[in-house]
DNA sequence: GGGTTTGTTCTATAACTTATATAACAGTAG
DNA sequence: CTACTGTTATATAAGTTATAGAACAAACCC
């Protein structure tokens, strides 16, 4: 697993780190069950501190996405999202949404780019399709 | 123009004022050349500070969103979208959409629910259409 | 011109966030 | 027992957020 993070970049750290596990389990590069690496390990592997990590393992375990145990390390959870979660983040989504069209981008090509990424997570995993 | 903003909120004020002034703009309830209110009486509406909105103004300036014009206050800039904003934008937009699908929402449901929030900014909008 | 309104800039401060560092603790596995 | 895992505590430096007060400069109105 490779994840993609910028030292020098204004989003902090830990909140990149996040985003790139969400992307890997959305690509499905991640499914339920598999391991996160140790927060030691990946710490120094990005030749960072691994309270940062810490942080970044903190948050997804917030919002349900991985589980945390002391010495086996982390795993990823089974999904489940609430209702709470589905109006949350559609209030997230129209924000970014009026982003692009207040640029003055149509609302065709808009929706045609997030099918074309959440098509790019669908392709990208590879389940038990026999 | 009524901007819902919340001073409990985790989320910064200057970060909800550019986020309310964003979706108003996409909704058609501000459009070109729109004035928006002056820092000091935006800031005495919510009991904030002023520096609180100028900063939200000069990110909304640095996006190109809105002129800013001494003596005679903001407006609405005519909207650009450059081949840059859509690679970045597109970037934040795989972040938020992992989010849904990791949580186990339907590709279909994440997508149907963004055209339902691109069609309520095109229904909000009236424009010339006579 | 005189006064008011507008954004702009500067300095200062308190509270919070980010990232680092070191240390110790507590389960789990070999 | 030893080595690995996450967990917790304390400390520190740098940056962000929000506030406050003061002053400046362009545009407007009477």
């Amino acid at each position: 697993m490779i994840l993609n993070v910028d030292l020098a970049s204004e989003v902090p750290i830990y909140q990149q780190l996040r985003d790139r596990i969400v992307e890997a389990i959305a690509e499905g590069v991640l499914t339920q069950g598999s391991p996160l690496p140790a927060t030691r390990a990946l710490a120094a592997d990005f030749g960072i501190n691994f309270h940062t990590v810490n942080k970044a393992y903190d948050l997804l375990r917030q919002q349900g996405l991985i589980r945390l145990n002391r010495g086996t390390g982390a795993v990823v959870n089974p999904t489940a999202a609430d209702p709470p979660f589905h109006t949350e983040w559609t209030a997230r989504a129209r924000t970014l949404l009026a982003e692009a069209i207040a640029k003055g981008l149509p609302a065709d090509e808009v929706l045609a780019t997030c099918r074309s990424v959440l098509d790019s997570f669908r392709t990208t995993q590879q389940e038990d399709t026999p």
